[in-house]
Order: structure tokens, then C-alpha cells, then sequence
DNA sequence: TGTACATCAGTGAACGCGCGTTCACTGATGTAC
DNA sequence: TGTACATCAGTGAACGCGCGTTCACTGATGTAC
């Protein structure tokens, strides 16, 4: 991450201002990030993700050399770790995973299922800032993973995770509550088991 | 569909000039399909989609309302049963629908897949137009699924359908070849196994 | 059937709003001596 | 330590481009008699 080059290059020089700034730069990308994947890169304004990080939109630049460098940093350091820290097996992270809390939280909820096919449809810096996410996503659930061989335990580790960003993805677009209520269940059923 | 209840209010009066515009109607909807899943929605203009109906983008407003009324009904006319029709079981289908041509092929390929994010983040109406399309997927899978029980075959095909809308996603995020193919095939073998 | 009239799909210029980005300026931070 | 100077985060007005939408106009389609 660019704040830690920062750092470096700042040496033993600390600076108060500095410190502000490093927590502004967590300020603006910790309120890109929630409202990223709560309306799209597309239906958030820079000057949105300045006001919700406290500032005014033309110190924007003063951080980021341009939305979409804002983007790929945002998507850098959306890393589902919170997710898996509490959860002991796949079984039990997907029961959080796919719970209703998750499917109507956005904001603070995983990011594959919130933007993954917008990234999937971007260019290469997007889609390889995420990239780095889903291997330490899919190399902590194979730790957590069930399976005799380490090539059982990496199979079901990415077709758990595939299961349920598919599944959350599908519930949050079903408009027929009972059908989303069903597709969590469902296949969290299907993960336990 | 709209296009039905046009040609019934038409009722006996045929125009031929009426037929064109049916014509017309389905290759913007068609047009709008392609670009809308390759690019999104909010990455593909009114004017493009009509230059590639073959039409200028003033003639729009002649079909419909607005962008918005565009996409939702592009969302309604995006069913998946043409990649169901060949597909005996769920196994086959899923070898289908996980394949690097899939992946790679955007503009002919899923609309879950593609825009699933995207919708899951919009509004009822696009959401409602795209949950029809989801209920007729799971039933066309649930015909083909496995199990003892009605309730095992909804379970297999709710599950099997997450998996793939996943899987697919996930392996196109991937800017990492290597991953990207290994996410299909160990999804595909867990698929049909 | 033929003729006069009405309709309206289609065209392309123009409008106007929103948003990313720039810029002149301010004042606090931090430095040099 | 104190003072003069330099830096630069932050502000808010302004710019300019893109895109959805509108509109006056055209000419072919279709209708009425």
C-alpha cells in the first residue's frame, strides 16, 4: 500500500500533519469503500466519498491522482479477513456469510458479491487489485477446509466461496423475499451438511 | 412481454411499417443486451446502442421511456433457457456454462453472471424484471436435478445454480490465468461428481 | 383505384445537467538559521 | 529558543466534457373518401 511507502519516505521525519493526513487517506478510502459497494463505482461521486471522509472534494487530489486511482486502492484493501477471523470451519463462516444480516447489509458486507461482476467487466489494474483479495480469501478457507487430500481441501474451499458470493448475489436480486430467504437457507444447508 | 401486447392492441390491422418496428424493437433490445453484459449498464450510451441497432439515437425515445426503461426490459428479456435447452443434467450444463468460452464471451454469455451485482444493487423494478428470469433458471434446473425428494432436487439446483453464477464471476475477476481456469475446473468437478 | 391528407418513425442539432478535474488562493505546519 | 520563510493540505469556484433527453423538421406509410 502506498501509506507505507509513504511512511518510508518520510523516514524518521514525523510530522503531526502527516499523521492527519494518513488517517484522512484511511477516512476517504473507509467511506469509498462502503458506499463502492453499496451504490457502484458509477453511482458514487468523488465529492460524496469527500464528504462522508470529512473533507471538501478538491482535496481529493491531494490523495488519490484519480477516481479510478481511488477504485483500485479501495478494492486493495477490501480484504474479507474480518469474515473469516471469528468462524472456525466453512460450515459455520458460511452460516454468517449467508445470513439475512449480511444479504441487506451493503455497506459492510463482502465485496465480491456487491461488485464482483462490475470488476469482472473492468480492466486489468481493477480486476488484479481484486484478485489479490480472492487468493487470501480462498487460501484461509482452505485452512478451514474439510478433505483428506490438499487437493479435496482446495476443490471444496473454492466451490464453498463460489457458492456463496453466487448466493448471496442471487438473494440480493430476488425481489420475492420468500425466494431470497430460500436461496440463503438453502444453500447454507447445502455447506453444512 | 411488451412486443406481445403491442401486436395485440395492433389487433387485425397489420402495418407493415408496424413490423419493421418490431424489428427494431428486438435488435435494440438484442444490441442493448450485449453491451449492457459486456460493459454495464452505466458504461454503455443510448447512442451506442441504437448505432448498433442500426438506428440514431434520436429514434430512442420511439421505443422507450427512458435508459432505465431500457434496461429493464433488456433485464426481462435475458432468460438463460437457451444454455439449458441442450443440457440433459445439471453436471452437463454446468460443463456448459463453466467453460473458458463462456467466460471469455461476455456479450452472448449469462446475464447473472455478467450484471448480477449491478442488479442486486438497483432498484425494484430491475430487480423484479430480473427475478422473473432467476424463477424460470431454477425451474428448468430442478427439472434436471437429482434427489430422492422434491425439496433434495430444489436444494441441488438452488445450490448448483449459486455455484455457477459464482464460479463464473469469480474466474473472471481473475486477472490470474492459472486461477482463473483452476476456479472453473475444480467447480465444474464438484459439480459433477 | 386514385388522390388528398394525417400520422409518426427517424434524423441530427441543440440543450442542460452532473461530475471529474483544475486552479488560484489561504493559512497552518514545518524548516532553516 | 525565536523569527522569517517555504511548503502544501484544504477550500470552493470554475471548467469542460459526456450523455440523456428534447425538438423542429422530413418524408415515407397508411387512411379516408
Amino acid at each position: 500500500m502506498t501509506v507505507i511507502l509513504y511512511i518510508v519516505k518520510c523516514g524518521d521525519t514525523m510530522r503531526v500533519t502527516k499523521d492527519q493526513m494518513v488517517k484522512s487517506r484511511l477516512a476517504i478510502l473507509k467511506a469509498a469503500g462502503k458506499l463502492f459497494r453499496k451504490r457502484g463505482f458509477e453511482g458514487v461521486t468523488v465529492a460524496e466519498v469527500m464528504e462522508a471522509a470529512g473533507l471538501t472534494h478538491g482535496a481529493f487530489y491531494s490523495y488519490f491522482t484519480s477516481k479510478q486511482d481511488l477504485i483500485a486502492e479501495t478494492l486493495e484493501a477490501s480484504v474479507e479477513s474480518k469474515w473469516v477471523q471469528s468462524a472456525p470451519s466453512i460450515g459455520e463462516y458460511a452460516g454468517q456469510y449467508l445470513s439475512k444480516k449480511h444479504r441487506d447489509d451493503f455497506a459492510n458486507g463482502c465485496v465480491f458479491a456487491s461488485l464482483g461482476s462490475d470488476v469482472a467487466r473492468s480492466n486489468a489494474e481493477l480486476r488484479h487489485a481484486l484478485t489479490g483479495g480472492l487468493k487470501t480469501q480462498l487460501a484461509k478457507l482452505e485452512e478451514h477446509a474439510h478433505g483428506k487430500s490438499v487437493e479435496d481441501k482446495r476443490q471444496s474451499a473454492i466451490t464453498a466461496w463460489a457458492t456463496m458470493v453466487g448466493a448471496l448475489m442471487l438473494s440480493r436480486i430476488s425481489d420475492d423475499k420468500e425466494l431470497s430467504d430460500e436461496i440463503l437457507e438453502r444453500t447454507t444447508l447445502s455447506l453444512t451438511q
